[in-house]
DNA sequence: GCAAAAGTGTTCTGTGTACACCCATGC
DNA sequence: GCATGGGTGTACACAGAACACTTTTGC
């Protein structure tokens, strides 16, 4: 979608040999390869610093981010491909990535005049072969996916040269249609905090009480009472004291905890089990 | 998919004019009106005689059943997609739909050379105007709708010539991928019954007390208590005691009662402003 | 009068919620 | 010793669950 600019930079700095240009082309997804008029969004939630964030990224000249995305190959289904975009963005394996909605309304991806106005300036073979990414339809396959702030290193490839980590209660200006995508994705996490392994897969493997009680109440976007959040996740029998305590200063060394998985996969599986 | 028996049929009887095949022709969905790679199907709940039941629907000569389903026209959005086809089918209007899943595992719909060797058999425009309905691999959007069972005519089309109510419990055979796809919608309906207004959409305008908790001891699949049921439908004030009785005989008439839709609708309307 | 479903209240238990004080630590 | 956040218990309200008998009607 915003390819074009990063070639015009490198036509205009060094001469592209045909070889080169070969080269490149060849690895601009072809049209033959992927299901048409389908995308596929990725939104990935992190959490630091008491904010819930979501991965965006953009082509540094433009002004609007967008969510990482790509498209579904012929052969492969479409919990597949979303993985596969999340790798290929993300560069992280072992992360929680669920299908949430399905957006394809007529008018969400408006035409972008400016955009292909840009095509033109590019070498021959390479506007026929991102054409079909442009100035088209898409019917879009939202997944939300959950991972650890500090384990992600996201990737810089044709579709993106700047990345960043946007605040939820303060996004940035998105291209059409994707605000909506976080806002519902929001909604999903929000309604499904109580049977999804939210927490586990937001925090690093070991924390403190307080630093999973920031996260729900960031996530509900509402205080909770210290001693009742407690209660409860006792009662669930989901965390595991360490011996470890994180020594911050200036007051009493908090008690760091570890989740514990088994619990925690068998409320999901009682959760499954009720309904059927 | 399942277009050429039935035109085989009508060759046989009679010769048909290049006229009437070309009305019936234009009449075939096109290839290049359709986004393509994408269908929508609807699991269409019923419920009548204590049963739970969905919409299924077949070509005569054929063993499998098929959930309703269609293609999404280039000009058109999922959703209006998706109650445009319901409608085609069932000829009702103001019904519940909602989306629910996107199926789209690449071997869920597997080759069927049965139904392409039929192909061939067909006058000559015919195959072609079909061929990319079949053999296919479709992406596929899930929409549930909740209807009143009396208020429905299913309507025979190119691709139906029967129809049934099948009794979710226990599920003709179906076509590759749709027994999942009912099996989610109904996961999906308990989960929903306490937010969205199942039974509203379910039931006839009035009803009693017995048949709205038969209704949701039918959809959880397990009884409940009366009295705790009418005291909970009491204390949500979602019901209106109307002054008719039905006369069934061999016992007490029971009271008729409506749904309440403001009370409702307002209960929706708090769950969803809870979550913002 | 009897079979069959309608209709109706109370008690108990557990969960969610409100609320306040002492503790450990670094400076 | 003081500022800072960590850590802990009790009381009340409300909702869900268990539980049984009387009423109406058609035959």
């Amino acid at each position: 979608m915003v390819i074009e600019k990063r070639f015009m930079k490198t036509s205009k700095s060094m001469l592209i040999s045909k070889k080169e240009l070969k080269k490149i082309v060849q690895l601009i997804p072809s049209e033959d390869d992927y299901m048409c008029g389908l995308a596929i969004n990725c939104i990935v939630f992190g959490y630091h610093n008491k904010q819930l964030k979501v991965l965006c990224i953009r082509q540094e000249e433009l002004t609007k981010w967008y969510l990482p995305s790509g498209h579904v190959r012929k052969d492969e289904g479409i919990n597949q491909a979303a993985y596969r975009i999340l790798v290929e963005r993300t560069g992280v394996n072992n992360v929680f990535l669920k299908q949430f909605q399905t957006f394809g309304d007529v008018h969400r991806i408006p035409t972008d005049s400016e955009l292909a106005a840009e095509l033109d300036k590019l070498p021959a073979p390479i506007p026929e072969k991102i054409s079909w990414m442009v100035n088209k339809r898409f019917v879009t396959i939202c997944y939300y996916a959950l991972v650890e702030f500090s384990k992600i290193i996201p990737r810089i490839d044709f579709f993106s040269s700047e990345w960043t980590w946007a605040d939820v209660q303060n996004l940035p200006q998105l291209i059409s249609g994707n605000q909506q995508m976080v806002v519902e994705a929001l909604r999903t996490i929000r309604r499904e905090l109580q049977y999804e392994p939210i927490g586990l897969n937001l925090l690093p493997q070991k924390f403190t009480i307080s630093e999973i009680q920031a996260l729900y109440e960031t996530i509900l976007n509402k205080k909770l009472d210290n001693r009742n959040f407690v209660k409860k996740l006792v009662s669930m029998k989901i965390l595991r004291k360490t011996d470890e305590k994180r020594r911050i200063g200036g007051h009493r060394s908090p008690t760091l905890y570890k989740f514990n998985k088994q619990a925690y996969t068998k409320a999901l599986k009682q959760e499954f089990e009720m309904i059927f």
